[in-house]
RNA sequence: GCCGCUAUAGCUCAGCGGUAGAGCGCACCCUUGGUAAGGGUGAGGUCAAGGGUUCAAAUCCCUUUAGCGGCUCCA
């Protein structure tokens, strides 16, 4: 008889079976009231699992947490969204008939059905109205979610007889996992014919059971086939709203069916989804698209090209600040800054191995004019001629191959030098160029390491729908630099660049990342380069982000084509992380470039090269930033750090002296002579977002002071000596924001 | 790349078969005003581009381009 342990170690006895409400009753009414499931052994159940052996057990409720700041539970919200999925799925069919239902998970801010609507009526958004009345109609009429369970044939029998084949492809699939999980024990599995792919049988347990969710009672009320857990009733859902329209596919495979994704969001409560929705809509005033047209940081324009960025005047300036800040950086860190072009001979890449390789996310490739009317006098077709481009020398195959050990470069790909069409690459990447720079010279041991830097501009085809603003862009600038050290300097020179990029995040006052060690796939066959070297590799990263102090996690299938890496991936204020800097160490380019330096022993040694990228690109790290300031940046990347305010005409000249001063201390400061009134030139400084407004009129003129308005602090601070201000603010600039003219204040 | 939605003045948007509208911004004038919008006048649009239907298209249809929301992808 079952002994239940509960969440402050307390324990309970029951002389039968009793269900989690049962044991919350026994504890309070009020518990039980306020109960939407339980967890048993640490798995989310429902409310109505009954419990016949010894476990650990806490009853969920919307609340968890202690004292006033009550959050609303994780658990309780899964609870929520996965049921009222459910409600919606029942509110969609009965707005839209013959909708067939595919899958409707909860996420972490909401829910979605994937389904698929009858070809001839869509479900659009103007079904949205009706959808909720419905949804609002089912949680009034607070039908129990009931769950049953049936044996798989005759829940495969039930399934077949309704004809979703969606829903019978999740029952396979249910099945099939369940019988992985219990594989390993050789348990006789009974065979299935799936009924959704033709030809594929599917091994599944004779006991194993398939679940089932009636809202209300099984075979009256509408149900879904479901693995649960729900809340006990339709009731107790809350705030259901449905959000948007997306498309989807089955599987998430492109050739499989074309799917409706209706998204939505459930609350415990209405103040909860106002709270959520308020969220969302500063969200999206924070947006870098929306703000950067605001402030006029950046245009994108029709005519230059998708996802290329034109970075304005003002946004021009917290480029120049972030290079400025970088280099300093570099300095202190022993970088050599390089220029190098931003294209490059084709077979450059080929010898790298990033064309063709990569070549559906590249720009094509630049063909030799002669080259090119040579081929098409031959009367080259399209396809020879890509062939032709892609096409390799015997004499690099040959090098190639000897240099890695292997065939990397198989020997169809090798062409005739005559026949070879030559060309360029728009650099997908900036390490050849470097590369060919460390070997432009010897290297002895004692040079090592030799960090080469660049503000490198990359350009890469991204797909048309991926790009978004200025953080999904084909073409951007890396803060990049590589670094060719000895194997005993590796795990130094990570820790440096981790190091620096702690530095870069830390002035910027950003706190909120993670760090990611990504590993190779153990399965993968993306990866070049000898297992042996990628061990290695892995091992110095893993070491690296160890010593750096802060917590890491490993993925698996995260690394580059060519070895592992580090990343730093920023989570933003809507909670959407964005890989920002990233640190990667390379065993495979210096082989492939057959690099070399000279060690103690007179001997060619093969160096070590390290990625390394703290900012990741200028554009999506400004893309980010302006999100995560929004728009309202620290003094010294403010694109206009002062503006003046004469109270009128009277005090311009005044109000010239004062700017004057400024801008002889380098500070980034305007003035406002407009004909406005003191209000209007507030207001308007105040949607610029500028750090500190000099108000001056008659009676600062005569003290020589300057009344001093702070962004974010809606009042007039009082008035301080003209001289005291600008060394205060030259102070605050210099420093990065370490000190402020403004902290005197308050 | 795929699916859906969208495109009207510099910006935000209304108009949705009968010869283009508002607010903000911009220019000029009046106002000389002490801490989040003083008043007036005016300029500015071949309604994304191209094609079609119609007596008539910003409005309906098709194609293209671009944006948005997703999916897939991201060396």
């Amino acid at each position: 008889m079952p002994t239940i342990t509960l969440p402050d170690g307390s324990k309970k006895s029951f002389d039968q079976p009793v269900t989690a409400r049962q044991v919350a009753e026994s504890i309070g009414p009020r518990l039980a009231q306020a109960a939407l499931g339980c967890k048993i052994n640490g798995e989310l159940r429902d409310l109505s699992t009954l419990i016949a052996g010894d476990c650990s057990l806490s009853i969920v409720t919307e609340k968890t947490g202690r004292g006033g700041d009550k959050q609303p539970d994780p658990d309780a919200l899964f609870l929520i969204r996965h049921s009222a999925a459910h409600v919606m799925a029942e509110a969609i069919q009965r707005v839209v008939p013959g909708v067939k239902l595919a899958y409707g998970p909860p996420l972490a801010t909401g829910f979605y059905y994937d389904m698929q609507a009858p070809a001839d009526r869509p479900i659009s958004s103007g079904d949205f109205e009706k959808i909720e009345q419905e949804i609002a109609a089912i949680i009034k009429e607070d039908r129990p979610f009931t769950r049953y369970e049936v044996l798989a044939d005759e829940g495969l029998a039930k399934l077949r007889a309704e004809g979703n084949k969606f829903k019978i492809d999740n029952a396979e699939i249910a099945l099939a996992k369940d019988a992985q999980d219990a594989a390993p024990d050789a348990d006789p599995l009974k065979s299935h014919k799936s009924l959704v792919t033709p030809g594929v049988s599917i091994n599944y347990r004779p006991g194993c059971r398939l679940s089932f969710y009636a809202t209300g009672a099984p075979g009256k009320n509408w149900e879904d086939l479901c693995r649960g857990p729900h809340v006990p009733s339709t009731g107790r859902i809350g705030a259901v709203k449905v959000l948007s329209l997306a498309s989807s596919y089955w599987h998430g495979d492109e050739n499989s069916d074309r799917l409706t994704r209706v998204y939505g969001t459930a609350f415990a409560s209405q103040a909860d989804m106002d709270a959520h929705l308020n969220q969302l809509e500063e969200a999206k005033k924070r947006d870098h698209r929306v703000i950067g047209r605001q402030l006029r940081l950046f245009h994108i324009d029709e005519d230059v090209g998708q996802g290329l960025i034109l970075w304005t005047p003002a946004g021009s300036v917290l480029r120049l600040e972030l290079m400025k800040f970088i280099s300093q950086e570099l300095e202190k860190q022993g970088y050599h800054q390089v220029f190098t072009p931003n294209i490059g001979k084709l077979e450059l890449y080929k010898t790298s191995g990033h064309f063709p390789y990569y070549k559906d996310a590249q720009y094509p490739a630049i063909t030799e004019p002669e080259s090119l009317s040579k081929a098409l006098a031959e009367g080259c077709s399209c396809a020879e001629l890509t062939n032709r481009l892609e096409g390799v020398s015997a004499r690099l195959a040959e090098n190639i191959n000897k240099r890695t050990g292997k065939e990397t470069i198989e020997s169809s790909r090798i062409m005739a030098d005559e026949k070879l069409l030559n060309g360029y690459l728009l650099r997908p990447m900036n390490c050849p160029h470097h590369i060919k720079i460390f070997a432009s010279a010897p290297h002895s041991y004692r040079d090592m390491p030799v960090r080469l830097a660049e503000f490198g501009t990359v350009y890469r085809w991204e797909q048309s729908g991926e790009l978004n603003g200025m953080t999904r862009v084909r073409g951007f600038t890396q803060d990049d630099a590589h670094l060719f050290c000895t194997e005993d300097q590796v795990p130094g020179e990570l820790l440096g660049c981790l190091s620096l990029v702690k530095v870069v995040l830390t002035t910027l006052n950003m706190k909120d990342y993670r760090v990611r060690v990504g590993l190779r796939d153990p399965d993968g066959k993306k990866y070049t380069g000898d297992p042996k070297n990628w061990d290695r590799a892995e091992d110095a990263c893993r070491a690296a982000a160890k010593s750096l102090g802060v917590p890491f996690t490993e993925e698996p299938g995260e690394a580059a084509f060519y070895g592992p890496k580090i990343d730093f991936v920023i989570k933003d204020v809507i909670g959407r992380e964005w890989q920002l800097g990233t640190v990667q160490v390379d065993y495979n380019l210096p082989i492939r470039f057959d690099l070399s330096y000279v060690g103690p022993d007179n001997q060619p040694h093969r160096p070590v090269m390290i990625h390394r990228a703290p900012f990741g690109s200028f554009e999506r790290f400004c893309g980010v930033l302006i999100e995560h300031f929004a728009g309202s940046f620290p003094t010294w990347l403010s694109p206009e750090q002062v503006r003046i305010l004469p109270i009128s005409e009277k005090t311009d000249g005044y109000a010239q002296k004062v700017l004057a001063a400024l801008k002889a201390v380098g500070c980034r400061a305007t003035a406002d002579f407009s004909g406005d009134r003191i209000q209007a030139k507030i207001k308007n400084a105040t949607d610029w977002r500028i750090p500190y407004l000099l108000i001056v009129g008659p009676k600062d003129e005569e003290a020589g002071k300057v009344s001093i308005r702070a962004r974010g602090i809606q009042k007039d601070l009082g008035a301080m000596g003209l001289d005291e201000f600008v060394a205060g603010i030259k102070a605050e600039i210099e420093s990065r924001g370490a000190s402020s003219v403004a902290a005197r204040f308050v």
